[in-house]
RNA sequence: GCCGAAGUGGCGGAAUGGCAUACGCGGCGGUCUCAAAAACCGUUGGGGGCAACUCCGUAAGGGUUCAACUCCCUUCUUCGGCACCA
């Protein structure tokens, strides 16, 4: 009754496998296409959002090949991290043999789905023919200055024992276990990814084929913004208290300047004054309170006077030098210039403490200028300049550039730009990852690891009991060790590589992963790359495709490749939920994909999965969707026993507007209306009758979709060769259009009529027919139209 | 606050200037059956009308156009990123 899923499914996956169907090598002599898929974190079971991701690339993969392409379509696990560490200690084994088993796991279930990879280019992160290369890029930037320990403060997840990456913290906590972030004082490596920041914002513009969220959420993370650094100098003293702002052109109302509570310059300039008791007393308060209660919401902006002026160099006015909890340290230079009247905090700042304003941006030129006295907020908004000196009158946005250019050139302010982006800390106080190869020696210092001493091994075991302090420290054959320079005593580094230094660079390995040379083969690489498509997911929109940029554009000033970015064209899919909600263990509303191939096999959850929603939204699981998708699996089924000689004329043209739509939408990715397409064909096949060139069209066309299915029947048909061996179907123009088309005819724009005419036709006729048609006759009401439009085969709109 | 994406039947979604709701799910009616399942056929935006038919309808309001889900302006809502960022 129902067509036998599991022998078909399983039969052509072993078979596929001996053949070796996908296996890749390159081919100058043809065009390549380099699909990639995120590679999975290895956890042991696949979840929906795997099977969704990898699904798409599948299809896109058996269609590019169909195609014609030379398609790379590699797999492999990002199998380093944390949770390895944390399984191994619950379930009382190794890292390395609870992932290697979890890889097999994996493995099995992601060959359970039909997916085309070339599993003869796997690569798994933890091997150590992989992890030499992580060696090898870290001492290249080592050499170049890109890689350097530092003391400083640093983000500590006191839960899961670590030093954190920046990006690794979303809102004050830890990504992946989700605990608060604290604070803390340690001396770490870096990689200077600062470098690369104005590559990394400007090359943004390239990546048209990236979605414009992901850029953006790049570009905000960057955070570049322009401004002037002024130099406001203490009063009766040859101090300076460096200013940032991105407003110059409101540094004529700058009346008071503020101070962060850390700023190095408070305690002095309060030494001794009547304020320095009171001031004490808040900075005291202020730092007592966290990071997070302090930005939080609403919170009322408290400061104190210092009891100092500074000269605003502009006019060499006296102004007010003030300490507030609303200026950050971490942020420009720790100090800013107060302008009350065009900035809102400062607005309700001034108000509070009764401090002067002047107004200097005046909204436009016919306006009369505002007083300070009656503003009720800030004006923020632009406009002409006002009590600015020889600027008067100029609009604000010219007035910006002319005063930071008078200001830098007079030698009190300097024009610079402030970033956001941090450098990048790699340093992990865990043990299963990358060992960082360096040495330290009593008498040399630093010393890294010689090229020829690499991999530095991770030991097989290590005491790791997830309480802190790195694992490796504990292990003395690891840690002591001669010194690469003067063979004295000296000590390994114990720190671990974040595991996102693993994945900035596997995109290249596939291209060559057996090579021992190098990272890469330069040739292989020259061949393949770039990725023409990746797809994930949106999570790593920073993370994992920042640091790939970055990486990448290493590799260049290393001119081991010859482009900066790798990921040519980026899909990143939606998540799939369960009831409006993303499925977790946690709120127990998980669908097993092993599960639903259980019951209605491999192919009908593809199918399911493309067909319910466009690949970038978010996509609702639904139980009866998935039996729908079968359900179509059978209908077709049964059409291959029904076959006639010759099928209808009209059902040939059918099939060939099917193919052009059904190519265009598969190749922007549109699967879910190339399915309908293809769904609307099947239904007339069905009650008209297919032949059999029809009917092996239809079948290349769901080939990428459910390719178990479609090779089956395909070679039920007689075929010898895989399905994938076949060409994709072209489409004949000439049998796209029909010889009489349906024309819509309208009196005013609406729809009043409808004509089957012959397609060429001619204009004039055209028009006297539609008018002269009965239906019309109550709205036309015998006037005559002022005009006729007419869209050629599509309709004819009468205007009265 | 700044930046980005989106808002269409009961539901997932289709249509990027030319018949709004393709395709699927669900619902309703029917065929087959002792009955059910499966399969097949028909129907399904809302209001009015016996009916032919007609009016309304794509978050809200305005505009451009012979014609607007689609383009422009204003507003609202939801989601995502950044943020006392100077």
């Amino acid at each position: 009754m129902f067509y036998n899923f599991k022998e078909i499914e399983e039969k052509w996956q072993k078979k596929w496998q001996e053949e070796r169907v996908f296996s890749a090598q390159a081919d100058p002599a043809r065009k390549k296409y380099y699909l990639l898929e995120m590679f999975p974190y290895p956890s042991g079971k696949i979840h929906m959002g795997h099977v969704r991701n990898y699904t798409i690339g599948d299809v896109a993969s058996r269609f590019m090949t169909l195609k014609g392409y030379n398609v790379m379509h590699p797999m492999g696990f990002d199998a380093f991290g944390q949770p390895a560490e944390n399984a191994a200690i619950k379930n009382k084994t190794k890292p390395d043999i609870w992932t290697r088993k979890c890889i097999k796991e994996m493995e099995t279930e992601l060959k359970k789905m039909g997916f085309s990879y070339d599993w003869e280019r796997e690569v798994s992160t933890c091997n150590s023919d992989y992890y030499k290369w992580n060696q090898w890029i870290f001492l290249k930037m080592f050499e170049r200055g890109l890689a350097y320990k530092k003391a400083s403060a640093v983000n500590w997840c006191p839960s899961c024992q670590t030093t954190l990456a920046n990006e690794e913290v979303i809102e004050g906590a830890c990504w992946r276990c989700h605990n608060k972030v604290e604070q803390k004082d340690l001396e770490q490596w870096y990689l200077k990814i600062t470098d690369y920041k104005e590559k990394l914002l400007d090359d943004l513009e390239q990546l048209k084929q990236w979605p414009e969220r992901v850029r953006a959420m790049q570009n905000n993370w960057i955070g570049k913004s322009s401004g002037v650094e002024i130099y406001f100098t203490v009063k009766g003293s040859d101090k300076v208290i460096p200013v940032f702002t991105t407003r110059a052109d409101t540094i004529f109302g700058a009346t008071y300047i503020v101070l962060a509570p850390e700023h190095p310059l408070v305690k002095e300039l309060i030494r001794g004054k009547s304020e320095e008791e009171a001031a004490l007393k808040f900075i005291d308060k202020v730092s007592g309170e966290s990071k997070a209660s302090r930005v939080s919401g609403e919170v009322k902006k408290e400061g104190v006077f210092t009891g100092s002026f500074a000269v605003n160099p502009v006019n060499n006015e006296e102004v007010p030098v003030w300490v507030a909890d609303y200026v950050l340290m971490e942020y420009g230079t720790g100090a800013i210039m107060a302008v009350p009247t065009h900035d809102q905090r400062d607005f309700l700042f001034a108000k509070e403490h009764r401090l002067p304003m002047r107004v200097v941006i005046q909204p436009s030129a016919v306006s009369s200028q505002p007083s300070a006295e009656s503003m009720t907020e800030a004006y923020e908004g632009d406009g002409i300049q006002v009590n600015s000196g020889e600027f008067d009158g100029l609009l604000n946005a010219e007035g910006k550039l002319k005063i930071s250019e008078w200001m830098e050139k007079k030698g009190i302010g300097k024009i610079r730009t402030h970033w956001r982006l941090r450098d990048w800390l790699i340093s992990r106080q865990r043990y299963w990852g990358t060992p960082i190869p360096i040495i330290y020696c009593p008498e040399c210092g630093v010393v890294p690891v010689p090229y020829g001493d690499l991999p530095v091994k991770l030991p097989e075991e290590a005491p790791f009991t997830g309480e802190g302090g790195s694992p490796l420290g504990k292990v003395e054959d690891f840690v002591r060790v001669k010194c690469p320079k003067c063979s004295g005593d000296a000590r390994r580094e114990t720190d671990t590589m974040a595991t996102f230094f693993d994945s900035s660079w596997y995109f290249l390995r596939f291209c060559s992963p057996r090579y021992d040379q190098a990272p890469f083969d330069r040739k292989e690489a020259a061949y393949w790359m770039k990725v023409d498509q990746y797809i994930g997911g949106i999570e790593h929109a920073i993370l994992h495709l920042l640091y790939s940029r970055f990486f990448t554009k290493f590799f260049q000033d290393l001119e081991m490749i010859d482009f900066g970015e790798p990921f040519e064209k980026l899909l990143t899919q939606g998540m799939v939920l369960k009831d409006g909600e993303v499925m977790s263990k946690s709120k127990g509303n998980i669908v097993d994909p092993d599960s639903m191939i259980k019951d209605y096999g491999a192919d009908a959850l593809r199918l399911f999965i493309l067909f319910a929603a466009p690949p970038e939204t978010e996509l609702e699981w639904d139980q009866r969707g998935l039996e729908g998708a079968f359900k179509f699996l059978n209908r077709v089924w049964r059409i291959q026993d029904n076959l006639k000689d010759k099928a209808d004329d009209s059902l040939r043209r059918s099939l060939h507007r099917t193919v052009k739509k059904v190519s265009e939408d598969f190749g922007e990715f549109k699967f879910n209306t190339a399915i309908a397409g293809i769904m609307e064909l099947t239904n007339a096949v069905y009650q008209s009758g297919a032949d059999r060139e029809i009917f092996e069209a239809i079948l290349i066309m769901l080939s990428p979709i459910i390719p178990h299915f479609a090779e089956e029947i395909w070679q039920a048909l007689g075929h010898r060769e895989s399905i994938f061996k076949s060409a994709w179907p072209e489409y004949d123009p000439g049998l796209l259009v029909e010889e009489s088309i349906e024309m819509v005819i309208q009196v005013n724009g609406k729809v009043r009529s409808k004509i089957t005419v012959a397609r060429d036709i001619p204009e004039e006729k055209l028009k006297e027919l539609a008018e002269k048609d009965e239906k019309l006759a109550p709205w036309l009401q015998g006037r005559s139209p002022r005009k006729v439009i007419v869209v050629p085969h599509k309709l004819v709109n009468i205007v009265l």
